[in-house]
RNA sequence: GCGCCCGUAGCUCAGCUGGAUAGAGUACCUGGCUACGAACCAGGGGGUCAGGAGUUCGAAUCUCUUCGGGCGCGCCA
């Protein structure tokens, strides 16, 4: 249904209603379509959600709302064919022909807009992926991928002004532990002999990037000295550990990047830089060939070099909601929600990752946007509270934050769940999944589940049967649209006026339906956060489309019916391949 | 233990601010290409919406509770 279509409607219904019931005017008029075909194209509820205040029979009230509907002077324009009450008493409506027909009109006079809403002034960030330079991107940072930049297409379809963004973790103690690995392994590429700690990155990437190091700088970064062997065999000897006995693996290893840190002096920064290089360069790459892009990539760093992180401490500490326990600088989050108050800065100095969170959603808001939506694993749900918490501290109204998340995606490889640790290097990388399923099917596999529901992902099934996957349901639709118009030798362009008076089977009807439902399943994926709606919905326009193909001739000796069958193609096609750019899959001519 | 998320067909999942007979894909069964692309279509079987209670004209949907699963609960990020 087009919207104006709808808001007509509505606001006739609600005419009808005051007539009815004047006192009711408050109770909102909704329509929804039918589940069922025989119950027309649209239903209303409003008898039998006045039926108790009014102390009357549903059915009664509709036939009175009915009756005030049909006297209406605009009754005669004929957008509405008939008001039926069915069941309890629902008001069923029918829409004339005519009104079905005007959405083909109306997609193909714009073809590039159909679907997109009215600018609205929102202005919005979105946030997504920000995974820690410190290993290729997984399958989990490629379903928060395939999430985010389709909420953001859909937002931006919605109306919206869209701001896309990537924050780099390019500041903390992840980023060092990596340093020191590409370091470690460095060494081993000049031929020493070193003990790798067991809280290292073990992953051939790391090696990859130590070749590299080696081939830029050769012995430039090598150090002697006795301190470092022993330090290396502490590291090396603390058992990966959990909960806590945690903190005591981390000292070794804390220990040893201080020394390394001593020992390569400013050629630190060397180390580390090219070790953030190569990592972001890996990832900017892999999902820019994901077709996920940003217009930001912010970095972590830089809030402490602008003395960001530094103010947002000093105002917080300022405003009274700091306190110092043991040796640390702890906020007081409890008092805006959280479960537990918070460090800020450590007993040895440290700010925390937290701190720098702090400063950078300031940052988020000092920019102007309205409102902000970060994309987060759902393993950081605990997160939440605490920054949302910083945001009232400091006088942003945290309302205004939205944390989506997005469930892990758990990999199953023969039946059996894939353990999945960037320590140990044992992941499966997003990009070999996409060189192995293709980038159209991995963006829509991701998204065609619920984003809160756990995504289950059979790489058997993904490889081994790429063909059934749903993507190509739709893109086949796609093609064969275009198929169509090579045939005809026509271009879908051409047919903005065509005459659609012949459009009156069932199948075409419901193909009309279907397309007419897009402008508003964009609205609602935008509000709801959820762009799966979009892949459900264009999965349906499809099975519409090969029926109503499957069904009727469309290059068909009577002209008139024959171009009106293409008009009505070519709005298929158009909101097929608008649809699909929305989750950044193709929309192929030929298959 | 506390908090968040989840539980719908054999399997993987939809179900919009509560609506009419709970849907789709897959798997299984039966049909359809000398017709614009069969990567398609038409039809069939398959359900205690985890269990229980409540709210109301009406509950898969909202509330409470039990059971089951995932995640989080560090001066890591």
């Amino acid at each position: 249904m087009m919207p104006d279509t709808k808001a007509a409607i509505t606001a006739r219904l609600h005419a009808a209603r005051m007539q009815v019931a004047p006192e009711s005017a408050q109770t909102p008029i909704l329509l929804e379509r039918p589940k069922q075909a025989e119950h027309g194209d649209l239903s209303c509820n409003i008898a039998m959600q006045l039926a108790k205040a009014l102390k009357a029979n549903p059915r009664q009230i509709a036939e009175q709302i009915v009756a005030a509907l049909q006297a209406q002077t605009q009754w005669a324009d004929g957008l509405i064919s008939a008001a039926e009450i069915a069941g309890a008493g629902f008001i069923n409506l029918r829409l004339s022909i005519r009104t079905k027909h005007a959405v083909i009109t109306q997609v193909l006079n714009a073809p590039a807009d159909w679907g997109r809403g009215a600018r609205t002034q929102e202005n919005i960030q979105v946030e997504y992926v920000s995974a820690n330079p410190t290993g290729p991107l997984h399958i989990g940072h490629g379903r928060g991928a395939a999430y985010g930049a389709s909420l953001a297409n859909v937002l931006a379809a919605a109306g919206a002004t869209v701001t896309r963004e990537f924050y780099i973790n390019d500041a903390g103690r992840q980023m060092d532990i990596l340093a020191l690995s590409v370091w470690l392994r460095y060494l081993e590429a000049r031929g020493r002999t070193v003990a790798f700690p067991a809280d290292g990155y073990r992953g051939a990437y790391v090696r990859d990037i130590a070749v590299a190091l080696n081939q830029a700088h050769a012995a430039q970064l090598e150090r002697d000295d006795p301190r470092f062997a022993a330090a290396l065999q502490a590291a090396a000897q603390s058992e990966q550990v959990a909960d806590d006995e945690a903190v005591r693996g981390d000292a070794a290893l804390d220990a040893l990047i201080a020394l390394a840190r001593e020992l390569l002096a400013t050629d630190w920064r060397v180390v580390h830089g090219f070790a953030l290089q190569a990592m972001l360069a890996d990832q900017q790459d892999d999902l820019a060939q994901f077709g996920v892009t940003y217009a930001h990539w912010f970095s972590e760093q830089s809030l402490h070099d602008s003395g960001q992180v530094a103010r947002a401490v000093a105002q917080l500490e300022s405003a009274g909601h700091t306190y110092i326990k043991d040796g640390a600088l702890w906020f007081r989050s409890t008092t805006f929600g959280d479960e537990k108050d918070r460090v800020i800065r450590r007993e040895n100095g440290l700010l925390t990752y937290f701190a720098s969170d702090i400063a950078y959603h300031l940052d988020k808001f000092s920019r102007g946007f309205d409102r902000v939506i970060n994309v987060w694993g759902a393993d950081h749900h605990g997160y939440i509270a605490r920054v949302k918490g910083a945001l009232l501290a400091c006088g942003v109204d945290a309302q205004r934050l939205t944390v989506a998340l997005v469930q892990f995606a758990a990999l199953f490889r023969g039946g059996e769940k894939v353990a999945m640790g960037k320590r140990s290097g044992e992941f499966v990388t997003l990009r070999d999944l996409r060189r192995e399923v293709g980038d159209d099917a991995a963006r829509f596999f991701y998204v065609l589940r619920k984003s809160d529901q756990h995504l289950d992902f059979d790489l058997d099934l993904a490889k081994s049967q790429s063909n059934d996957n749903p993507v190509y349901y739709v893109q086949y639709a796609h093609a064969r649209v275009c198929s169509i118009f090579v045939q005809a030798k026509r271009d879908a362009q051409s047919l903005h006026s065509t005459p659609l008076s012949p459009l009156e089977g069932a199948r075409e009807l419901a193909l009309m339906q279907r397309i007419g439902e897009f402008p508003e399943l964009i609205q609602t994926a935008a509000r709801e956060l959820a762009p799966h709606l979009i892949a459900f919905y264009l999965r349906e326009l499809a099975a519409d489309f090969h029926a109503f193909y499957n069904a009727e001739r469309i290059l068909v000796e009577d002209a008139a019916l024959s171009e009106a069958r293409l008009a009505l193609c070519a709005a298929t096609r158009y909101t097929l391949a608008n649809g699909l750019a929305l989750l950044g899959v193709s929309a192929p001519e030929r298959m």
